[in-house]
DNA sequence: TCTGGGGTCCTAGGACCC
DNA sequence: TCTGGGGTCCTAGGACCC
């Protein structure tokens, strides 16, 4: 009987660690990236995380550690760790049967059959820095829960090299390592369960492990059940399927100044929906129902969130026609006097583009036409940049635009950008 | 002054049917 | 005023993930 075995590759302080790639300048260095809008930190060296930069704080609160400490702040550059991403996932696609994307920065691998995986996963990662400079680290474990601990534990243990694998020590071992673990760092547990855990008395990752997990199945739910058993050396999660269309397709931004008139708001949900409108046509599905959220600053005390939704006749993937939707919906969602912070889209209803019911109503000819124009559009912005061509009522001057004031190049998705190489 | 974006899954409860 | 029981399907909302 083969023992199943997961890996888990990570790749440590990703955005970072891609900013660092093409400025060397930056190594050493207390160095955070920022949210959309400038907004939160999303990433943080170590150097960064020395000085106390925490996850997720807006980062008008510790911008001050730029003159006090020499910290960095990058905008986020989505296109560059968007195609990092996938050189690394090429990579490591290669040393394992299979293959589950995870994130944009971690993989899960099955390597079940595979002896001694611990020294391909050195190997590995000597490969990825080798050839991309960035660092990874891998967890290996009999379920994925257990594999995603031991890649933190891999992380943590300088002395480790990169690489835990949960099953070569002895049991007293990983006991001592679960005790070692809040249990709010267990995958699958949020900052609510947390909360009820502790309140229970279970406040480390071996207090979950040893907790009943019929009786903690019934209480929360079948999850937390699972996670239990796989804290036990027991898998229940298995490898996803790859390549799955995504049944609902978001786009949504913060704005980078308030907006107050329906015609701004109009070319943002404009610019939102024909975004998600790509996304739908490079997945190769159709619509058949948008939502429109407007809303105010979530923080301030008035706070004011309002949508309208619009189910389609049929589904569809044109822009035009789920533009003009959208802005049905928006025009219900809208009141007037409001200080609007963020506009979203999603686009629900997803369904494969193959086999999608047609329309009683609908004229072939006009589907082809659509079609047609939709593959040029989409070809043009592959060809030329996002962008190129872009519907009128997105506005040209586009005052609502996100900040991104600390923004690096696409250094590999724009032949604009490329990195310059001196020589002397 | 300044607080991200994009997903998934599960459950409870209502609607509906026989 | 009295007034069954059980099944399915759908949706909204919550919790989680990175």
């Amino acid at each position: 009987m083969t023992v199943e075995k997961y890996a888990l590759v990570d790749c440590n302080n990703f955005y970072v660690s891609c900013e660092r790639v093409f400025n060397p300048k930056l190594a050493g260095k207390p160095v955070v990236v920022l949210s959309n809008n400038d907004g939160c930190v999303v990433a943080r060296s170590n150097e960064a995380k020395a000085i106390g930069v925490k996850m997720g704080v807006p980062y008008f609160k510790v911008a001050h550690l730029e003159k006090e400490q020499g910290l960095i702040a990058r905008s986020s550059n989505y296109p560059l760790y968007g195609d990092m991403s996938a050189r690394v996932m090429r990579i490591l696609s290669q040393y394992a049967p299979r293959q589950e994307v995870y994130s944009i920065d971690e993989c899960f691998l099955l390597v079940g059959g595979m002896s001694e995986f611990e020294n391909t996963a050195r190997e590995i990662r000597a490969t990825v820095q080798q050839s991309l400079g960035l660092p990874i680290c891998v967890g290996i474990a009999p379920t994925k829960t257990l594999a995603k601990l031991s890649n933190a534990v891999a992380k943590s243990t300088g002395s480790l090299g990169g690489v835990f694998d949960y099953a070569s020590v002895s049991e007293t071992k990983q006991t001592r390592i679960l005790r070692a673990i809040p249990v709010r760092d267990v995958w699958g547990v949020g900052r609510k369960l947390a909360e009820k855990f502790i309140a229970m008395g279970i406040t480390t990752a071996l207090d979950l492990r040893e907790s009943d997990a019929e009786q903690m199945g019934k209480q929360f739910s079948v999850v937390t059940k699972r996670t239990i058993t796989e804290l036990r050396g027991t898998p229940c999660v298995g490898m996803e399927a790859m390549g799955e269309a995504r049944k609902h397709i978001v786009s949504s931004r913060s704005f980078g100044r308030a907006v107050y008139t329906l015609e701004e708001l109009e070319e943002a949900v404009t610019a939102y929906a024909s975004k998600a409108c790509e996304k739908l046509r490079r997945d190769q599905s159709v619509a058949g129902e948008i939502s429109v959220v407007i809303r105010t600053s979530a923080y301030a005390d008035d706070s004011f969130a309002q949508s309208g939704e619009v189910v389609f006749d049929s589904a569809t993937d044109d822009t035009m026609v789920i533009v003009r939707h959208a802005m049905q919906a928006l025009r219900d969602a809208y009141k007037p006097g409001y200080a609007y912070q963020k506009a979203g889209v999603t686009l629900g209803r997803v369904t494969p583009r193959e086999g999608r019911q047609i329309s009683l109503f609908s004229q072939p000819e006009q589907n082809e036409k659509s079609e047609k124009m939709m593959k040029a559009l989409d070809a043009a912005n592959a060809k030329w940049g996002r962008g190129t061509i872009f519907l009128a009522g997105e506005g040209v001057e586009k005052s609502w635009k996100m900040k991104a004031e600390h923004k690096s190049p696409a250094y590999t998705s724009s032949w604009l950008e490329l990195p310059r190489v001196r020589t002397y």
